[in-house]
Formats: C-alpha cells, structure tokens, sequence
DNA sequence: GTCTATAACTCGATAGAC
DNA sequence: GTCTATCGAGTTATAGAC
C-alpha cells in the first residue's frame, strides 16, 4: 500500500507548484519533503522539465478523467459538477496547477507549456459544448459564440482560485461560482 | 527629457515582472536592459523586496489615479472605462502586474505582498459601488451583494489577461469584457 | 534505487575605489 | 552614482560507489 518515490515526488512537487508555482520550488524542497536525497530525483526525473511535464500531464489528464465520468441528464447539472471540480481542487490544494503555470508560462520548459495549453483548451472546449447544449435546451442564456463565454468563464475561475489564495478567503471562488451560474440562468 | 536610472530601473522591471513574475526576472536581467551593473541597483534600490514594493505601489497609485479621474455620468459607462483601463494595460504592457504577483503571491516579502492585496481590495471596492450604483439606477442586473460579483469581475479579467498572455491571443480579454457587460445587462 | 561528492552556474548583496 | 571585485548561498545536474 506504500506509494512509490516517484508518486511521492509527484505528489510533493504538485502541492509546492500551486502554492509557490514552478520556479519556486526546488529538488532541495522535493528532497526534504519526500526523504530521498536531491541526486536520487534525477534517477526518477532527469531534468526538471521532465518533472515538470509529468506532473502537468498527470494533472491534466486526472482532470479530464474526471470530466469525461460527468453524466448528468441536463447541461445545467454538467456545469455544477464543472464548476464543483475546481471547488474540490481548491479544497485540497489551494489553487489549480495551471493557474499559476499560465502566469510563468514564458519561463517553463517547452514540455511543461504544450502540457498547460492542452488543459486550458481541453477545459474550454468541453464547457463550451455543454454552454451551446444548454442554449439550445433553454437552460441557458448568453450572447455570441459559445467558446468565448467558456473561455471566459474558465478565466475567471482560474482568476478567482488565485485571488483567493493570494488573499487567503477561499469564499471567493463559490463567488465566482455564484455569479456564473446566475448570469446564464437570466431570462428575458 | 531623459528618464532618471531610477526611473528606468522600475520600467524593466515591470515589464519583466509583468511578463514572468517576480521571482523570474534578476539584477542581471535589470542590468543587461538598463545598462548599469548589478552592485548599482542596490544604491537605488537596497534590497530586491525594496524594489518590488516600489514596482508595485506606482502600478497601484497609477491605478488608482486613473479610477479617480474616470467622471463618466452613467455606471454603464463608469464600468467601460474601467474594463477599458485593463484593456489598455493589456495592449501596452501583455498583463496586469498584480496578476502574476498574486499567482507567486506566498514567496513575495511582505512588503510587496501588502500592495497587491491593496491593488484587489481598492480595485473590488471601486467596482462594487458602482455597480450598487448601477443596480438601483436599474442599469445593472445581478444578485446578491455587489462586492461578491465585483470580485468575480475582476477575477475574470486577471484571469482572462493571465490566459491571454500564455496562451498568446490577447482576444480572450476582449471576450471576457463583453461577457461581463452583456451578463450585467440581462433583462428579466 | 539511493547514496556522497562535486561541478558549473546564478542569485542577491556588500566593501571600497573613483 | 557607478564601478570592480568578491562573498555566501542557492540552483540543476553529473559521476561513480554501494
């Protein structure tokens, strides 16, 4: 049942990267936190992008995992689950990895940056399937294409778990969440 | 109608804080654009946590000043003068300084720390009475208090402007301000 | 797989000449 | 005000023993 050095690796860098970031963690943190010593990592990770990469990676596809087992009947409830997953992320870890790696994004590693594209892109787009669904059902109600309201949606999520962190009242998500959910539901 | 050393310091290292965050951007990097050495910079500014806080305050106070000269006679337009102060920042600069600087936010030093929860706490609050202004003139539609939804506003658009900047089209901004206004207006 | 030891580099910061 | 020179600590990464 003991998790392998590798996963503890992971496990450590992904908390100390949505709560510091990616330059501001170190193989010396790693080290201290997991107990192995810093040479050891580049057994598991040659260079710190390929930690990088794989920590992203593994982030990103937990994500869409996760997406992919929403079934729920109407788009309405689809967003709730959407929306009750960065809830859960906040909850456990503060922010969402790629809140902070879209910030540093011109100073990671070309593997890490390919990595935090997909997720945003992947996010947007499914929500953006779910937005157009529920228009059409007459759940929901939003001008222009639906792409740019997921878009814009998911900013403000990322935007709202950063604030949050930043600012130490993780209330202001469920705001975020609130406004969102209120805004689509107007009728005319 | 030259610019002091001083003044030419804060400039690059806005321009690099704003592009990378705090933690990326080095003496060095300050040195190589400003063209002074390293060992200069400390006569200006002694420390980096020195240099950061002034870096933030006159983003802040040129803020700040800009919200206060802003005398349009409606809320609405209060409101587009506001999104538009972003949309500027966005097409000179890539994206708001306080963006970054909250992602990184827990390995600032507190100095730097206390002005960028000003610049949020001073933005939001701004932002709530007018758009309490706006409710009870009946040109806004929301629920709930109005500093829960100016909160979720600007979290859009520091998100929006963050997602902007990474993923490299700057039309994410421009969909989160309309998404914003076309929400506020909804009929019921 | 993990270790010790170390290389090669960058960082912020200081002392002191000019 | 700006410089040269340097310090001590931090970083990622490698070589080689066990």
């Amino acid at each position: 049942m003991e998790a392998s050095t590798r996963d503890m690796l992971l496990d450590a860098a992904e908390r100390l990267a949505r709560a510091r970031g990616y330059n501001a963690f170190s193989f010396r943190d790693l080290s201290e936190r997991v107990g192995v010593r810093t040479a050891s990592i580049h057994y598991h990770f040659p260079s710190k992008g390929d930690l990088g990469r794989e920590l992203t990676k593994r982030y990103r596809e937990r994500f869409e995992a996760a997406l992919e087992a929403i079934n729920e009947p109407t788009p309405r409830a689809q967003l709730a689950r959407f929306l009750a997953l960065f809830e859960a992320s906040q909850r456990q870890g503060g922010v969402c990895l790629c809140g902070p790696l879209a910030s540093e994004y011109h100073t990671l590693p070309p593997e890490v940056q390919s990595e935090v594209q997909l997720f945003y892109v992947h996010a947007e787009e499914w929500l953006a399937r779910v937005l157009e669904k529920g228009r059409r059902a007459g759940e929901f109600r939003f001008e222009g294409p639906a792409l740019g309201v997921s878009r814009s949606i998911v900013a403000a999520i990322e935007g709202a778990m950063i604030s949050a962190g930043a600012l130490g009242d993780p209330i202001r998500l469920n705001q975020a969440m609130k406004w969102i959910t209120t805004s689509l539901s107007a009728q005319p």
